[in-house]
DNA sequence: ATTATATTGTGAACGTTTTCACATAAAGGT
DNA sequence: ACCTTTATGTGAAAACGTTCACAATATAAT
């Protein structure tokens, strides 16, 4: 009955997953959970692969670094792949997330539905201003970023979103990992230090935009690119 | 006087520019513009790896596809590269962008300053809720979308931000390509289908948070990676 | 002037990721 | 029972991206 976990575990521990191979679990996943709502019971390598823009070999690939989820000429079993990935991704849980910096960005997260629908629930609001500590975003209210770090352990948060100014945010980074917190998400526009045991992911929402104005600039230069 | 003009567009026809390399640009410039404000002149490939956790071998062979910016034994000039790099992403003028979608992120975005200082204007707002049409964010009154393509032209708007529910946002595309726009950033958790010759960037928030879970969930698998 | 030091630019080596191609195997039709 | 079709899983090849290593060249010190 284990036999399915030894492997994924086998693999992982022998092989190395590259990063893009994560990132495209991401993209499996969704596609099956609609897949599993229109009501297909399998899918093919090229169906997955065309909803996702790939080639049906990069999913096969993938998938194979964890197991062997598919049955040769019919495909693979939708609503047990997207579980199965659910458990590699780590996503077959709830997670409980601390935000940090109420501003722009960070009411927005609060309210965003796709967090909570892959499992990620924010739970907790932290900010300095002193008129939004108190106030409640979403039934959540913003706590003093001065409690941060006992209120972090308090709650046993493990994840954490920093949304707060460049120019702070290495201090609130500093802060959160003195709290024990081993993985942070960073919307600051800024290169953060952490310990090499901390997982740090940036997400830089104009880099994005960069990338379309070289790409309109310089039509020519670079390969049609699968965003 | 534009040899250096001559030899960028040469770079670029002949090679390929990989993502990496562009995305990478995008840092570069971003800590050129820290080093400037600093108060430095010249910065070494060294110096500008360790402030983007890079290898120098990295930095000089990114630049080097585009030109030859340094001096041997001194460095790169902060301000010029900085220039020539502004250049070369397109960021060395204003863009003139529409924002579709006003809920959550929607708004968040209006006021994203980031966006304002890489010069990229959101100049107006579309959303299809009759509560919201007529209303002011930050200073521009909400369209109604079914007015999209013909505002869009009169605008003469060349890149689009969709922030609508998944489940709309293939038609909303749709029409933005209509309107004959060739740049789309979308914040939609889904795959969009567009013309070849128009350029479209995901931003997947959550995708990020899978992959701190994928982190956490698999301490031993993946290699520590520079987000 | 000469030498020491710093640092670029780049071809070649290396490593990683993607794609190819095919043996393997299940399902369905005859 | 056999053949045809479909489609996985995976080594091997190809493509791509990163790092190495060093010649070239600028500056600074003596």
């Amino acid at each position: 009955m284990n036999d399915r976990i030894d492997e994924i575990t086998n693999n992982l521990s022998r092989k190395r997953i590259s990063e893009s191979t994560i990132r495209r679990l991401s993209l499996y996943y969704r596609a099956l959970s609609l897949l599993e709502k229109e009501g297909y019971e399998t899918v093919s390598s090229k169906e997955l692969a065309k909803r996702e823009k790939l080639t049906p070999a990069q999913v096969r690939k993938d998938l194979s670094f964890f197991g062997s989820f598919g049955t040769r000429g019919l495909g693979y079993p939708v609503a047990e792949l997207r579980r199965q990935l659910a458990a590699i991704l780590g996503i077959d849980r709830q997670w409980q997330v601390a935000l940090i910096g109420v501003g722009n960005i960070g009411s927005a997260l609060v309210g965003y539905k796709e967090f909570v629908r892959q499992g990620f629930q924010i739970v907790k609001l932290f900010d300095n201003d002193q008129r939004k500590i108190g106030s409640n975003h979403k039934g959540i209210v913003v706590s003093d970023i001065a409690d941060l770090e006992s209120e972090l352990k308090a709650d046993s948060i493990e994840m954490v979103v920093i949304a707060v100014p460049a120019t702070v945010a290495q201090y609130i980074v500093d802060d959160v990992v003195n709290a024990g917190i081993k993985a942070i998400l960073n919307f600051a526009p800024v290169n953060l230090r952490v310990p090499s045991d901390v997982y740090l992911r940036n997400e830089n929402m104009s880099m994005e935009l960069e990338y379309l104005s070289f790409a309109i600039v310089n039509q020519h230069a670079q390969k049609r690119v699968r965003t």
